[in-house]
DNA sequence: CGGGCTTAGTCAAATAAATTGAGTTAGGGA
DNA sequence: TCCCTAACTCAATTTATTTGACTAAGCCCG
C-alpha cells in the first residue's frame, strides 16, 4: 500500500539521519557539516543536536579551527550511551559479541555448538551467554537496545523463525525470536547469516546511499544478500540470496538436487575437505557431521595450497573458478558496482579466490564497459555475522531508513 | 548521501501519493477510502483533493451511495488532462504509443527501422513519428509530459546514451537523449526495454508497495528487470538485468563468449529460426541481420510447434528448459514472489513455455517451503515496451517515489 | 591591542504542513 | 418529521522546518 507520510515521521526521519551520520563519522561532525550532508536549515540541525545531545545519545567533544571565523564544535557519538548484541547461530558454532554505539566490540564469547542438544536447550544456552556478555561487562543491561540473532537461511521472517537449516537436525521451525526474547527479556532479530554480514559491511563501509553490492557469504554453505542505495535488499519474505544451487556451468560434482555443479556443492567446505581425504591430501576419516572437525580440516586445505601442494590448490582453484561463475551471473543481473566476499569460510581462502576471481571475471561483465565491479574481500573476519547481528540492532532502532518516513 | 527531508517535500509526496491511488483505481476512490489506504488524515486528503481538482488533474465523478450516511464522493482520474509518447526503438520496428493520465493507448504507430540508415537520420524519423502521434489527435502539445524511449541495454543513464546494442550496428554511444529532445522540444526519458516493460506491468498490476518481482524479457534478446516493494530497481547505473550470458547448466549451443548454454544463445529467436532452417522445419535461408524476417520465421516456428510437429515443439521446449534454469536462480537469489516474462518475441511461445516452466520448476525454487512463486505470462502483448516507456513519463512525472522525499 | 571580517551557531518570529474538534451536508429509517 | 449515521469541510491548534536578526569566537591588520 502507498501510504502518506507526515510532520513526526520527518522529524523522526531527519534526527536519525542526523544521528546516523554522527555514528558513522570516524572523528565526529560539527553542526555546518551536518548541514552540507543533509540539505537541512541551520537551525534545524542545532534544534536535533541539542534533542540528541539531551537524550545523550551524542556530546559535544572538541574544537576545530577554521582559517577564519568561530571554531566549528565537534560532535561525536556516546558510544557508552546504548549497546547491542549479536549472536551468530553456525552449526559449527556460536558467536556473541556486544556492541556499543561506535559499532565497537566491547566483548565477545564462543560457545561450542553441542549437536545432539535439541533447539529448546541450545536456547537457552544462548539465553545464558547473553546474560553472562552483559554481565561480565559493566555495562547496565537497560541501556542494551537489543539481540540481534543470524541464522542460515531460509527463516521465516514474520514469525520470527529458523525453518530448518541444512545443518542443523532438529530445527525445524522454531520460533527463536519468540522463545529467545521470552528468555532474555530483549527485543530480538532473527535475519539470515549472509544478510546479518551485508549489514556489518555497510556499517564497515563508506556509508553512501548510492551504496550497491552483492555480499556473497561463505560459510558451511553459500548464501548472497543484496545491498541496494546503500539498503539490505529483503524480498518479499526476508530470503533473498538463496544462492547454493546457483549455475556454475558445465560439469562439476553431484548435487542433491540431482543436478551437476550447483554452486553450494561445488565450493561447500565440507566436499573440498571430502574431496581432499579421498585424494590423500589430507588425512582422513572425517567425520561429516562434526562441523569443527570441517573446519579444521578446511584450514588445513588452505594452509597446504599454500604451502605449494599443487592438489590442494586445483581443488580450491576449481571451486573458486564455479564460484565466478555464479558471481559473474549475479553482477549481471544486478548491475553492482561492487561484489564483497566474506563469512566463517572466506578468511582461509580469501587471497586465493580473489585472485581467481578476478582473472576469471576480466572482460567478463557486461557493465564493464558503463562501470567498474570491484571485487573484494571483507576486512571483518570470522566475527562478521555476529558484529552484523548486532548492526541490525543498532540499525533497526537508529539507522534512518528510506521506508521509516512512511506512515503505519 | 544520507539527506534529510522537508515540509514541502512531504507534501508533494503525499499528493503524489494521493494522485497515484486515484490514478490507479479502476473505477475512482472516495476520499475516505483515500484516507485508509494512505493514513492521512481526514482534513489532509480533503486538502489534496481540492488542489488536485484545481489543477485539473482529477474529478469529481458519481456518488456511491452507503448503506448509511452522506454517499461518498467519488474521485477519479481526468485521463484527458495529460499524456505521454513512449517509444520502442528495436533493432526490428520503431513502436510509438500515447497514453492518457489513465495508463490507456489514444494513439499509436508502427515504423520499420531500416537498417542502413545511421543514428543521425534514425533520430529525425522517430521525432517525425512522435509529431505525427500527436499532431493525428486532437490534444494539445502542452498536454503532453514528455518522451520516454525504450532501447536494448546496457545504457548510459547519466548520458541518455545508447551504448551499443548487439543488434544496432553503428550505435555506439549515441546520445539519444539531448538529441531527441531537441528535436521535439520535450523532456525525454531513456531507459533499458527490460525496465520500461517492468514499467508497465507494473502499471498493469494490481500497485502494492510489497511487489516483488522479476521481470524476464524476451525480445531480440533476452533481459530482465527487477522490481521491489513496486519499485523498479536501478542498479548502480541503470543497467539491471543483463542476463545474456546466464548460465543454463550443462550442454547447449556454443556462444560467442566461448562458453555453452549461455541464456542469450540458447533461447535468442535468430538462433532457433536457424536451427529450424537447418533442420529443415522451416524454409530457409534466412538472412540473419533482417530481423523483420527473424520474427516472421520464429512465428511460423511456433505456429508449428502448436500444430504438432514435434522437431518445433523440442527446439522450444529445450529453450524454455534452459530459460527455466536461469530464471530458478533469479528467483533464488532474488526473493520475488513472482517472475513475470514479456516482451516482443513473448506472445507466440508464452502458453508452451510457461508450462514447461511451471514443470521445471515445481520444487525447485529455496523459498518454495515459505512462500509460492508465481510465473506469470505478461497480459500486455507486443507493444509493452513502448507503453512501459510512455509509464516511464508518467511516474517520474506523477508517481511517489521512496526517494522522492529526502532532499536535493 | 582594538576594530573589522568571517564563520559557527542560537534566539525568536514566520511559514507551512498535518491534525484536531466542531459544524455542515446528505441520505436512511422509525 | 425527527433522529441517526457517515462523508466531508471550516476554523483553530499543533508541530515541524525555515527565515532573519543576533551573538560568539576566532584571525588579520593597522
Amino acid at each position: 500500500m502507498p501510504r502518506g507520510s507526515n510532520l513526526e515521521r520527518v522529524s523522526a526521519f531527519n534526527q536519525a539521519v542526523v544521528l546516523d551520520l554522527v555514528r558513522r563519522s570516524e572523528s565526529g561532525m560539527s553542526r555546518v557539516e551536518l548541514i552540507g550532508a543533509t540539505g537541512l536549515s541551520t537551525q534545524t540541525v542545532s534544534n536535533i543536536a541539542r534533542r540528541l545531545l539531551d537524550l545523550g545519545l551524542i556530546l559535544e567533544s572538541g574544537k576545530v579551527h577554521v582559517p577564519q571565523g568561530k571554531p566549528r564544535t565537534t560532535l561525536i557519538i556516546d558510544p557508552k550511551s546504548k549497546y547491542a548484541v549479536g549472536a551468530h547461530l553456525d552449526p559449527s558454532m556460536l558467536t556473541f559479541v556486544l556492541l556499543d554505539l561506535a559499532g565497537t566490540v566491547v566483548h565477545r564469547k564462543h560457545l561450542a555448538v553441542v549437536a545432539v542438544a535439541g533447539p529448546n536447550e541450545t536456547v537457552a544456552r544462548i539465553a545464558d551467554a547473553i546474560e553472562d556478555l552483559i554481565s561480565e561487562t559493566d555495562i547496565e543491561r537497560s541501556r542494551v537496545l537489543g539481540v540481534g540473532i543470524a541464522a542460515p537461511g531460509p527463516i521465516e521472517f514474520d514469525q520470527g523463525a529458523v525453518v530448518g537449516p541444512p545443518m542443523l537436525t532438529g530445527w525445524e521451525r522454531v520460533e527463536l525470536r519468540e522463545s529467545l526474547g521470552k528468555a532474555t527479556g530483549l527485543p530480538v532479530f532473527l535475519d539470515k547469516d549472509s544478510a546479518a554480514a551485508a549489514h556489518a559491511e555497510l556499517w564497515v563501509r563508506d556509508k553512501r546511499s548510492d551504496q550497491n553490492f552483492a555480499f556473497v557469504y561463505l560459510g558451511s554453505g553459500v548464501g548472497a544478500a543484496v545491498v541496494m542505495n546503500g539498503e539490505v535488499v529483503r524480498g518479499s519474505s526476508n530470503n533473498v540470496g538463496e544462492i547454493g544451487h546457483f549455475s556454475t556451468g558445465e560439469g562439476g560434482r553431484l548435487c542433491g538436487c540431482g543436478r551437476k555443479g550447483c554452486l553450494g556443492i561445488s565450493i561447500m567446505p565440507v566436499e573440498l575437505v571430502n574431496d581432499g581425504v579421498s585424494q590423500g591430501i589430507l588425512p582422513g576419516p572425517v567425520d561429516n557431521s562434526d562441523l569443527r572437525q570441517v573446519t579444521d580440516h578446511f584450514h588445513k586445505l588452505a594452509a597446504l595450497a599454500d604451502a605449494g601442494d599443487e592438489s590442494a590448490s586445483a581443488l580450491l582453484e576449481e571451486a573458486a573458478a564455479r564460484l565466478a561463475r555464479a558471481v559473474e551471473d549475479i553482477a549481471n543481473l544486478l548491475d553492482v558496482d561492487g561484489i564483497v566476499f566474506g563469512g566463517p569460510s572466506w578468511p582461509p581462502v580469501g587471497t586465493r579466490y580473489l585472485e581467481v576471481l578476478h582473472t576469471a571475471l576480466a572482460n567478463r561483465l557486461a557493465i564493464g564497459m558503463i562501470h567498474q565491479v570491484e571485487l573484494l574481500g571483507s576486512v571483518l573476519g570470522e566475527d562478521i555475522t555476529a558484529v552484523g547481528a548486532a548492526c541490525i540492532v543498532l540499525d533497526h532502532v537508529l539507522a534512518p531508513r528510506s521506508g521509516g518516513l512512511l506512515l503505519e
